[in-house]
DNA sequence: AGTGAGATTTGGAATTAATCTAAAGTAGTC
DNA sequence: GACTACTTTAGATTAATTCCAAATCTCACT
């Protein structure tokens, strides 16, 4: 299965098991927590929201798990500078702005096109499994 | 002073004397380390080349001297995933590939058009004021 | 249904990169 | 030559994450 949309949530189970990996309750929970509030929570603020459904869930659980749908391609991590690792369910091509007064995030569309020619860039002999852009900014008021 | 092109070693001192700071030994060292061999060094190894020219040096006044030359303009931070912080003299627009199994790290230079339509993405309302990219992958054998 | 192997979760300790702090050193100015 | 502001320094501290080893769970097989 190619992944070229979002999950619905109904396929994380199915995703995790392809992958010989089994569908927890915290990987649910962990999963869903980025479903239903896009907003490119830290670890700790899955946790927050993850311990609010199962309030016996470890802040470890929480990165494991992460970990784990990093890994089958259910989410994407998104780092910015030195801040916390910050996870989205997004799994389109796209970028990423930050707004460096809230330090909040969106999610920017960029045409397939565009992700083609900043690969061609690359010298031979170097071949790129991922692109990251990042813009840092502010919001007009 | 618009900076276009990397810095001469002898600019520092003006540089930051233009910034209302003063050009001590320990910035120079440090500076220079960076100039002489241009492979994105992290913190601890600027600390460590610095150390070879001034034994006396400590690691928080590298920090120091790293986010001071920051700060005016002389040196530019990349940082990748969660990898410690690298510095780059390189002040031309360009992106960053990262070797996954080597974690070196080489400049591409990237046209300022597409810098441009890249900035043209943000929907209005949104400014940036850096865009950073960095491709991830592998170096052909 | 019971059991064993392997996967998963958990709390706490450990690690890493970076920042903070407060004291000591240095430099330019009056 | 002293005052003041800027710098450096060593060591303590913090923040995010990872490691660890024990407890728990789940599936496959009997």
């Amino acid at each position: 299965m190619i992944v070229t949309e979002n999950m619905p949530p109904e396929a994380v189970a199915q995703k995790l098991s392809e992958s010989g990996l089994r569908a927890t309750p915290q990987r649910e929970i962990v999963y869903r927590s980025l479903l239903t509030k896009r907003d490119h929570p830290t670890a700790e603020e899955v946790f927050a929201r993850a311990k609010a459904e199962m309030p016996t869930i470890s802040l470890a659980t929480v990165y494991n798990c992460l970990e784990t749908l990093v890994q089958c391609n259910l989410i994407r991590q998104v780092n910015h500078e030195r801040g916390p690792t910050r996870y989205c369910p997004n799994l389109h091509p796209h970028a990423h702005f930050r707004d460096e007064q809230t330090g909040t995030m969106v999610d920017i569309d960029v045409p397939a096109d565009l992700f083609e020619r900043l690969k061609a860039l690359l010298p031979t002999g170097l071949s790129a499994s991922s692109v990251e852009i990042t813009f840092r900014g502010k919001t007009q008021p």
